[in-house]
DNA sequence: ACCAAAAATTTACGCGCGTAAAATTATGGA
DNA sequence: TCCATAATTTTACGCGCGTAAATTTTTGGT
């Protein structure tokens, strides 16, 4: 049999109209079961696929939906977005994913070849103060929009992310309970969740009768171990540490100083033979095979996609007014290693 | 002022005929200096966008491309991939990323999507060992295609990786010369790489007058670090180390093993008072903040990424004469740390 | 200034499908 | 058996653009 060209020639060889063939394709329940069982035996039979541009071309709305990264090289955002991907593609959506390799004109002009995309919905985990503010804002009125992982206040219909005042206090209680009161280790905040953290911990350690000390190092790239690295150098060899706990800001930055700890000479963990007690925050990939593995917060990956995908299955199912403003946090775990 | 609706309106405003505009967004160099001017004139004034559906529809080829990596929860391939993005904008064309989340369906799939987004090309990085040969054959003669990081014989176009019969030799060399012929570090090799680095270590060694020791351990899945990490501890529990110095097929198992060592208490290093020395392969981006840092191979990422667009592009505008079994492969580097 | 060739532009048509409205048929319960 | 309702089909149209063929304009050499 030679190939079907068209909805048309794949409608002759089923035995049923045209525009019934494409109310199936656009959703094969609207139809009757017979109707249904007469398109996939010929579907066996000849194999056609409708043409997707044309299918998008007169179409209100596809089923595509975007999903945007800041930096896909985390690989904590790679399991996120593998999550994601995988849930629409089940809900019958095809997800593109996109990075913005943690670069402002990247995050805009993807957020521009996506309205082009017409999609049904975006999830977006945006770059946060590098963002361009009046672009996202503007594109989230056009499309409806998630925001997750990082939010930008007033921006999109949702926002899933994680309970940095839950997360932080409970990790530093652990090592305020287990050894001396961590100090605080930063970057320039490249989000929200940055500043929140810090808050966070000033909060937990005046309630705990401890003073905070916060130490912000340079860097505002997205190459955090590096950052981490450099900077755990400096503080390390100018004796700049009142404590012998770190907590940093994040898993990557801890792990640069990890390495910083290493090259110095410093004994990380918290036996007695130990001089520095590191730990971190969001339980990294890779957090479990740090040396010492890495004590931190996990977040809860799965949580926060699920939800995520979910609360834009309901935005654009039902509306806007079914999501209106929902922020949603999820509570991270205390994961004990051998760090701290 | 109004929006624009269509390319008809567009041309009005500019006061060019449709179909020029058209030529001109299909090529902006093939339409007059003067008629440029007055589109660009235009397409300040009025920020129109040509519908990506319709534009798609009815050309031959489009301008998409896909790009296909295995699991892009490795930072190995998600910089490759923002390399071969980045590479693509500048030439004009729309990248779409794909992770075949080191799973054959979805591989499988992701080529039926691909073929259905008619692409100019494709720069697909396949799984391997399971990937579905028959699938990607037939893909691969419908779709220029360009191979990279893995190779499956007789398959695509051309085909740009590294040279592991240079590489592995390389540290072997490195390895016996400054201690201890090194063991080899295996998992179930999930792609024709992880063979020849055998075969490469295997001659080195017997080229060297040593006896090959090929160790390898269990595990098909993509989570290397876990793999290394369990195969470590059983290794170093068990004494079956017949040497002091450990070669790994690839640096995620090496940071396995890294994390196994630290375990069971090794001292890893080179100097003096070390026990243990662990040496990887790739200079992955992670390799520099183990503890301690990872000796290892480098990779060329820029040199392969380059190289595959480079071909990719000579494929898509000159035929598949252009390229004809073009099979490149790169040089990797020594990069000597701490750890062997 | 003139003319043939090359380049640019316009004319004209159709791609493959979505979708609205109207007409027809199937369904299932009383 | 009949009827209200849902499902399907028919009819008809157009989306926004690519592109071959026809036409016009530009170019460059004499």
């Amino acid at each position: 049999m030679d190939k079907i060209r068209n909805m048309e020639e794949f409608a002759a060889v089923s035995g049923i109209s045209r525009p019934t063939v494409s109310k199936y394709f656009n959703d094969p329940g609207s139809v009757r079961a017979s109707t249904r069982r007469k398109i996939e035996d010929a579907l066996e039979r000849f194999d056609y696929r409708p043409n997707v541009f044309a299918m998008n071309q007169n179409r209100r709305l596809t089923k595509n939906i975007g999903i945007v990264v800041p930096y896909l090289a985390d690989p904590f955002f790679a399991e996120i977005a593998r999550n994601l991907e995988r849930r629409c593609i089940d809900a019958g959506f095809s997800p593109t994913l996109f990075s913005s390799h943690g670069q402002t004109e990247l995050e805009t002009d993807i957020l521009e070849t996506l309205r082009s995309l017409k999609p049904a919905g975006v999830l977006l985990a945006p770059l946060g103060r590098s963002s361009d503010r009046r672009a996202v804002e503007a594109f989230c009125r056009d499309v409806p929009t998630v925001l997750f992982d990082s939010k930008i206040d007033g921006v999109g219909e949702a926002f899933i992310g994680s309970d940095n005042f839950q997360s932080v206090p409970m990790i530093v209680d652990y090592l305020c309970r287990t050894g001396e009161p961590p100090c605080f280790f930063e970057m320039q905040p490249v989000n929200p969740n940055a500043n929140k953290r810090r808050e966070a911990y000033i909060h937990a350690m005046e309630a705990l009768g401890h003073v905070p000390d916060v130490i912000r190092v340079d860097g505002e790239t997205w190459d955090f171990e590096e950052i981490g690295y450099a900077g755990g150098l400096n503080i390390l060899k100018t004796g700049r540490l009142s404590t012998n706990t770190v907590l940093c800001s994040n898993d990557r930055l801890a792990i640069g100083v990890l390495a910083a700890a290493y090259a110095t000479g410093a004994e990380v963990g918290h036996g007695e033979d130990k001089t520095l007690r590191i730990a971190g925050h969001d339980d990294h990939p890779f957090a479990r095979f740090t040396c010492p593995p890495l004590t931190t917060v996990s977040q809860d990956y799965d949580a926060i996609s699920n939800r995520s995908v979910e609360t834009l299955f309901r935005l654009i199912g039902e509306g806007r007014e079914s999501v209106a403003g929902t922020e949603m946090l999820f509570e991270g775990k205390l994961v004990m290693r051998a760090s701290a």
